[in-house]
DNA sequence: GCTACAATAT
DNA sequence: AATATTGTAG
């Protein structure tokens, strides 16, 4: 059966085109970017046979699906019923000892609003038609095969697509509301559904987001796996998509993705992961301007590395305050200081929008005049710039003593000195 | 309205 | 393939 090639909505044309003949089924889940978002669906999976049960859930693993299985009928109803919430399609054998297939349909029917599945080993015509009576959505003979598998999750869309009320005719009433989505009930076909079945009618005018596929979710395992597949193929940096794709399918058996899945996930990964060594690192969030290091002559007052101290403000303040009287500058070994600077007028910036405050002086690099200088001012601590970031303003409304600063970015002169008009500068450095 | 995070676009 | 942007659940 070319059951798969069936499947694929609307890129199916296409792939008509380019593999023209392809009666087989070569692997049903191409990683073409195809997608086949099981990884989302919760399945209830109940099945006498712990010899079918087993194989079919593995495989129901293997395409990315959560699956809950029990062996006991009752068990697995009283499990259902707490917990109808938690999960979205229902996969029933019919032959079961206790509740069976249509025991199962009638319960469900009345008390919860799921997709079920019957499944059993024989398709007698009076199996099939009694399920489909009963309310199944769908009639799968064991053993359920993988292409089977790999498109239950298109019962559950359709729940979900109806939920959220995007044409619900009226979903109240008659039996036989939905024509196009469950008539052709020939058993082995049924989860062929739609799609190209489309041909019924309607309109081929576009609109027809049918399948709009469900957001994938990474599991706690099947994030596991993806971590381990990225140990293995090095660090974090040395992993890429493709190949942890191309790990976690062969080696970990990992089916149902797709590589932007994983590039997707890799993304936010490798964010959060350089968030938290960075937070680490610096546990006293967002300051940065520090101690740049021991000062003989002003150990006695520098303040602790941890103290957070700020010299700039953002432009919101320059424009409501009109602080900063004076500034000092004394950078790329070009030292200007001070700096009067009239009330109204705005301080020079830098490319992270920040300014000096208070008549504080400027260094950028430890060079011999600029330690000389400073050395020679009596002042509290040198510092170092950290990072760029926005600094509450509040820090610095404690500082009134003159400090130094030693700059880690680049300063271009005429982008930091004070424009035109203010040129009182005096060479400190040689005075 | 935000945040987290997957999907999609570039 | 990597990164940026968008969309959206919660």
């Amino acid at each position: 059966m070319s059951v798969s090639a069936n499947l694929l909505d609307e890129n199916s044309r296409d792939l008509r085109k380019e593999v023209p003949c392809d009666d087989e089924i070569g692997s049903p889940i191409n990683d073409d970017d195809e997608e086949f978002p099981t990884t989302s669906i919760r399945v209830l999976l109940v099945d006498a046979d712990s010899n079918s049960l087993l194989p079919m859930k593995n495989l129901m693993i293997q395409y990315s699906y959560q699956v809950t299985k029990y062996e006991d009928g009752e068990e697995a109803m009283a499990f259902l019923m707490k917990n109808k919430q938690e999960i979205d399609l229902v996969i029933w054998d019919f032959h079961m000892p206790d509740i069976n297939g249509l025991d199962a349909l009638n319960t469900i029917g009345k008390e919860m609003d799921l997709p079920v599945v019957i499944m059993s080993h024989d398709h007698k015509k009076e199996t099939v038609m009694e399920s489909i009576k009963y309310g199944a959505c769908d009639f799968l003979v064991k053993p359920v095969s993988k292409e089977v598998i790999a498109v239950l999750w298109r019962h559950v869309y359709r729940k979900r697509m109806s939920k959220s009320g995007l044409d619900k005719p009226g979903e109240s009433g008659t039996v036989e509301s939905d024509p196009d989505e469950y008539d052709d009930l020939g058993q082995d076909n049924l989860y062929q559904s739609n799609e190209e079945g489309s041909k019924n009618s309607s309109d081929q005018k576009g609109e027809k987001p049918a399948t709009k596929k469900p957001r994938m979710q990474w599991t706690t395992e099947l994030h596991h796996k993806f971590e381990v597949a990225v140990e293995k193929l090095g660090s974090l940096e040395k992993a890429f998509p493709k190949t942890i794709l191309k790990y976690m399918q062969e080696e970990m058996n990992v089916q149902g993705l797709t590589r932007n899945n994983v590039a997707s996930h890799l993304q936010k990964y490798r964010q959060n992961s350089k968030q938290k060594t960075r937070t680490h690192q610096e546990p006293q969030e967002d300051f940065f301007w520090r101690n740049a290091g021991p000062d003989a002559t002003l150990a006695a007052s520098n303040p602790p590395l941890s103290s957070n101290l700020n010299i700039h403000a953002t432009a919101s303040y320059l424009m409501n305050n009109q602080a900063a009287p004076r500034a000092s500058y004394f950078m790329n070994n070009q030292a200007a200081s001070p700096i009067p600077y009239p009330s109204n007028s705005c301080l020079p910036m830098n490319n992270n929008n920040y300014f000096m405050t208070k008549p504080f002086t400027y260094i950028d690099q430890f060079q011999q005049q600029q330690q000389q200088y400073h050395s020679s001012l009596n002042l509290p601590s040198m510092l170092t710039k950290q990072e760029p970031r926005h600094v509450p303003l509040s820090a610095m409304e404690n500082f009134d003593t003159p400090m130094i600063y030693n700059s880690s970015f680049h300063f271009d002169h005429d982008e930091y000195f004070p424009p035109e008009g203010f040129n009182n500068f005096d060479q400190i450095g040689q005075n």
